[in-house]
DNA sequence: TACTTATAAAAGTCAAAGAAAGTCAAAGTA
DNA sequence: TACTTTGACTTTCTTTGACTTTTATAAGTA
């Protein structure tokens, strides 16, 4: 496959979101029939993207009529910062801390230089570490610098 | 073989790079199959000819839709992070890195907060690892923060 | 009517399969 | 000897689907 569903999926919600004050609200189901995939492929999306640590508050009810609501979460540049601190709570990814980078600049918490650097510095290639050892350091890694940012 | 292969995926990815504004993306098997060759052959072309000492920042994903993707910075438009970078010849302490970031403030190179956001990512203390990885690891943050500067 | 039960319509979970790129060392070549 | 090519094996991220849980509503019963 050449794109990924996973950030079609993301960005179209980031997109209802915009419009609608930081808020979404749809059914699994008919979200996934939009982008014919199976309706679990919603979860990863959710869970990858738009979980709390990452700025969302999600819930979600099931049965009949039942739908997926996501908030953003409103917070001032230090707030956020402070915020995603706190929320990380085992090592991260590349692809986590990518996620995570990206949206601070979507959301204007950091300038594209400055991200472009935090992503160098956390990046898998950049540090070429054994893989016990990879996670913890970019994670002690990004952690600094996001305090530094405070 | 009588041209090595090497050369010519090379010159193919610069030729690429050529035609748009120093970046490219691609995929490493489609690049493999374009050469009709196995995909670590493109591996092999990347970490001997697109090093950071050359002017190249190179990342990539894994997993499905993943890829790989070259930048470059123009060399004589940047004489004072090309000279930098070719004067490392070996890995650096803390120390070095930082009285080569204080130079590089002095000399109104980077901002106050870039010089932070650097320092932060190439200490020991944050880094903590052991001493045979500390310094490598430090000075291939360091090298890959040049290049990303512009 | 009030309460219980069945049915169907959601969303959630989790592990397997798939799709990429990375690593490393052996073999080949100049 | 130094550089290049190859391929088996690993790691990371995404997609899929079978199975589970929850809830609203309709149907049945006292």
């Amino acid at each position: 496959m050449n794109v990924r569903l996973s950030e079609l999926i993301e960005a179209y919600i980031k997109e209802l979101m915009e419009e609608s004050d930081d808020f979404v609200e749809f059914g699994r189901n008919e979200l996934a029939e939009h982008f014919h995939c199976v309706p679990s492929q919603i979860n990863y999306v959710i869970s990858t993207r738009f979980s709390p640590e990452r700025g969302y508050y999600v819930e979600s009810r099931r049965g009949g009529g039942g739908n997926i609501r996501i908030k953003r979460i409103e917070l001032s540049q230090n707030d956020y910062i402070m915020h995603i601190l706190h929320s990380i709570e085992s090592n991260l990814s590349q692809n986590e801390v990518g996620i995570m980078i990206q949206n601070m600049v979507e959301y204007d918490i950091v300038s594209e230089e400055v991200a472009r650097l935090m992503s160098v510095a956390t990046n898998d290639k950049v540090l070429n570490l054994p893989n016990d050892l990879k996670d913890s350091v970019r994670t002690r890694i990004f952690k600094n610098l996001l305090i530094n940012l405070i």
